[in-house]
DNA sequence: GGCACTCATCAGCACGTGCGCATATGTCGA
DNA sequence: TCGACATATGCGCACGTGCTGATGAGTGCC
């Protein structure tokens, strides 16, 4: 099986969880500390530590130490481009399906996004 | 939480799989049946018939009788865009990691991937 | 040095997922 | 209708993952 598809399942399957996309999301404005990130998203603070050690295992972001905190920034705008492309995508079918689903029409897209 | 950032979460998580980018990286070239599909990749044909499943419930891809023959094929070339746009981003980052490992330097990107 | 604070890590549990295997459903030809 | 083929589904097991709670490691202030 080709490498880079086994390491693009890894930096997927690293990316598929709403926590971690929404830390995504809060880097991409700029970088934060683990405590901030925590409270700003209502998680306990290891488990932002925990998703933040996935992210950088996976070298999509990176730490640096500030004094007694880290702050947590972005490596590579492009994978989040990547992110916003497909983001977009989804908007665009929900918006159309969406009208779809109005008149009647059932999707699979929305069976599990609805419930 | 957002709606579109779950909704986008469980894309990946569908597309979070070697196996799967793999027949997504075969249905590109065009639609294929079921039994073609798993021979070509060499699965069995429920594992094969499970994960077709899995993508058509996420809207990946869709399914057409023919016969007695099921042909999937992709419902939006959008979403290989976005998967061909990371592949790419991947495909830069090892080169340039490559290039750095090559004299000595260790990258937690290819921690899992050269294991 | 001692204390308060920030972050990382560990242990444990609940839950989901992928796989092989057996079997059900659907379709065509004789 | 019966048999052969193509696909879908159900079951069971092994394994990975996310969360909580507790604890350890690093840092700055007194």
């Amino acid at each position: 099986m080709d490498d880079i598809t086994i390491l693009q399942a890894e930096v997927l399957r690293t990316l598929a969880s709403p926590r971690r996309l929404e830390i995504l999301h809060a880097l991409a404005k700029g970088p934060l500390e683990v405590g901030h990130l925590a409270e700003a998203m209502g998680m306990s603070q290891p488990n932002a530590s925990q998703h933040l050690a996935v992210l950088r295992t996976a070298g999509i972001v990176e730490a640096e130490r500030d004094g007694r905190e880290v702050r947590y920034r972005l490596v590579d705008p492009d994978v989040t481009v990547a992110c916003d492309l497909m983001r977009s995508v989804l908007k665009r079918r929900l918006n159309r399906l969406g009208a779809i689903a109005a008149e009647g029409g059932a999707s699979p897209l929305l069976t599990s996004a609805t419930r």
